[in-house]
DNA sequence: TTAGGTGTTTGATAAATATCAAGGGGATGA
DNA sequence: TCATCCCCTTGATATTTATCAAACACCTAA
């Protein structure tokens, strides 16, 4: 693994406090691999063999069943994927593919565990990183079950606009297509809950949504931080 | 905290190679409480005070928007819930209640998090606990995107069939509208993918289901691993 | 510039799910 | 024993969501 890339992984939260001889130990082991677009890393059910860290690119974790997929979740750098399955030794529940050429970090699972077991200040911050994931998911399924696919749309927009500081306008950071399959919906739907929108003062065009009435669209998605919020 | 119930908690996986002496800092704060059905413990948004542990009964999480209601999960003896608030120090996801006459062991949640600072056999614990948490929540979410409410069903019950060791007859647990509710449906719509079911071999009365003819069930349902077991 | 290809949108229709209203059945207590 | 309550079921209907087919828009490469 170059060593230019130590700064960026270090930074993390998860690597940030732990001493660096057990550092060093994890990323003698790791290489740093680019990828193109559209490859697929991972895929659910196999052995978690490497902890994942995603250094520039993004990257679509999906699951499948019986000939379905779903997107459950978009990696962004920098942060790691994998996690879970890395530390219960346990097969991986989700498939993750590159959307764009992306530059990833591996380290062997078997080095995370050992380090984890030997570090406190590591297996803490693992803990603190898995606990704010389980929020995540948690969150989601309150999304899924408590919300219509109108109310979900609606409350990601205002999710997105908040991640951009707010502005009035921005566009969609990806495929639509997968947004609609991240909501849960068919993108034929997707399409007629954006415009479902426009009564609430949302337009769009292309990628590029505005917010036209900012009050009316809050007061039909009801955002609420025990759903919304991304940090807590 | 009564003595009697030390072994109890010892027992459970999150305490039982931490060192003594922390396992008693943990217990000197605690206090044990009786509950009748039907108490709300827990509310979401609140503070999370307190580490919860069920030592009988049984306990529903659940979460509310916008006047809806969904069961996100039943919790079962000796286990704890709310552990993800407690350690980040944020509030509550999941509001709990009592569905019947409970026995719970409270832990201040300060003390959680200052012995887990200290003792690494807690904190490993405790990740490995969260880990299996989290990939709980996945396969929850998985189950929700990638099947319709019958393949749910379908799913659930084979599910209980091997938790109760394969036996082709049981009672469910709980009552309808809440499995209903867990299952992300409505209760009319249960009673009807109940009948939905018969042509796959499944006969309801009552609580009591049985499973006529296993490997029809098993093929419309098709169980997978990734999102069925529970151990994984 | 044009031809494909891919992703999006639209319309028509079908399927899944929810809602509303009424009826049934078992438990509980007077 | 009967009345009451609560939950579950059933039927009719409405809403939501998915599917299918076609048109459209945009991008890329010949």
């Amino acid at each position: 693994m170059p060593e230019s890339d130590y700064p960026d992984i270090r930074g993390l939260h998860l690597f940030k406090d732990m001493a660096d001889e057990h550092f060093l130990s994890l990323t003698r082991g790791a290489y740093v691999q680019n990828f193109p677009p559209q490859i697929e890393l991972i895929t659910e059910g196999d052995p978690s063999d490497f902890l994942h860290i995603l250094l520039s690119g993004s990257v679509d974790l999906f699951s499948t069943w019986n000939g379905r997929e779903t997107s459950m979740a978009t990696v962004r750098p920098i942060s790691t994927f994998i996690l879970a399955a890395t530390i219960r030794d346990a097969p991986y529940l989700m498939s993750a593919r590159t959307l764009e050429k992306s530059r990833i970090a591996l380290i062997p699972s078997q080095d995370v565990r050992s380090v984890f077991d030997g570090d406190n200040s590591f297996a803490r911050a693992i803990v603190t990183e898995l606990a704010q994931c389980y929020r995540s998911v948690v969150k989601n399924t309150k999304d899924l079950k408590l919300r219509t696919s109108l109310e979900r749309l609606a409350n990601y927009i205002l999710r997105q606009q908040n991640r951009r500081g707010g502005a009035s306008e921005f566009d969609l950071d990806f495929e639509k297509r997968r947004l609609a399959s991240f909501l849960g919906m068919t993108p034929e739907n997707l399409s007629r809950a954006f415009k479902g929108l426009q009564p609430y003062g949302v337009t769009v065009n292309g990628n590029r949504i505005s917010i036209d009435n900012q009050k009316d669209l809050e007061r039909f998605a009801k955002p609420s931080p025990l759903i919304d919020d991304v940090s807590t």
